[in-house]
DNA sequence: AGACCTTTTGAACGATTGCTCAATAATAAA
DNA sequence: TTTATTATTGAGCAATCGTTCAAAAGGTCT
């Protein structure tokens, strides 16, 4: 062995994360990225290879969290569905103030880079199948627990879980009306569960 | 008078918003727009003022077409409401191959620019209200033709509207599912018309 | 034609971009 | 302590960024 790492890998990424998912891929240069993370340039190209990498590496890193949060959320509630919906309150009306951006980081990436670099749209296309994949997966689980009907539709649900959740947070991105996001979201909710084949 | 403008400039603004549409505002340069509009820097800035300036024209002028294409589907419709699913319909299937994105320029910039250019976020933020309002305006002559029942809200069917588009936008965004697509549709629309108090 | 005004041109500005690399520092094994 | 190996530093590269401006070109009037 020789010299250790002075930095912690999850933690540099976490900064990196929230300035590429405020700011954009273009928007971030890697002098911000710098100055939030407190490395110099050579260490980030060390560790990270190129901007493209370290953004590639923020993205797992956020869909990571995404799904650790969601899974606590669900956890934590004796209905996996009502955990759902709970996970889906805390980011369209908590995270308004607290995350550095209302729409979802993968769709934004999505956004940005369709068109424009089919490698990393590619890359955030698959994390978000992943995800609506999981959601299917939760809903799938739900109806085995006898959570909902015999012929709830999970792939549906799953879904329309994204799409719903997408315009939702784009709606309320910037928007500060809490009691309507609940009501609307409560709206989607009994909407879901309805979902049969 | 004097020398007259060699360029049209409804011309240089549909070019600039595609530009600018499909890449974001941080990821296109004025040197790619000189390119494609075939101007000079100095035509540029005597013409717009700055890149921010030529932006927000560009979105405005990427409005007021949105807002002309749906008039056309709805003036060819003899029920708005079916003008309005084609509208939905043309955007997310046959626009998936000539747009420049599949997500809305206005939520595109909305997602940029919050948290990072106050003014063109409010800027952008004001465009989509024009167009919720735009919406529910049409939802609000329906009601009045008689194509919906008399508890139908067109305000709920509006901001509803904007959800679903948006969340339907950036789901098919890169994928190429029309019938799919076609499908959710349907069931969006259906879910729209019984909107009620 | 000539005078007058506007538009267009394009070289070039300072700032910033993503990124490199030789030098230096820091650690673990010998 | 020495040696071997790896991590960090930061000045600085070439390219590109948004923008400016004096000069040239183009059009309308008398």
């Amino acid at each position: 062995m020789a010299n250790t790492s002075k930095f912690n890998r999850g933690d540099v990424l976490r900064k990196a994360s929230d300035l590429f998912w405020g700011k954009g891929f273009a928007g971030t240069s890697i002098r911000d990225i710098q100055d939030t993370v407190n490395m110099r340039p050579g260490s980030i190209y060390a560790t990270f290879g190129s901007k493209e990498g370290l953004f590639k590496e923020s993205l797992l890193n956020y869909a990571g969290a995404m799904e650790r949060k969601m899974d606590a959320y669900i956890g934590n509630a004796h209905n996996p569905i009502v955990g759902l919906q709970q996970y889906v309150e805390y980011n369209i009306i908590e995270g308004a103030t607290c995350h550095p951006s209302g729409v979802c980081m993968l769709f934004k990436a999505s956004g940005e880079f369709n068109g424009q670099n089919p490698a990393l749209f590619q890359f955030s296309q698959t994390l978000l199948d992943g995800f609506e994949n999981k959601v299917t997966q939760i809903f799938a689980d739900a109806k085995q627990a006898g959570f909902v009907a015999e012929d709830f539709d999970e792939a549906n649900a799953g879904q329309q879980f994204v799409i719903q959740f997408t315009g939702l947070r784009n709606y309320f991105n910037g928007r500060n009306t809490p009691e309507l996001a609940k009501q609307l979201i409560d709206k989607m909710f009994v909407n879901l569960v309805n979902e049969t084949h």
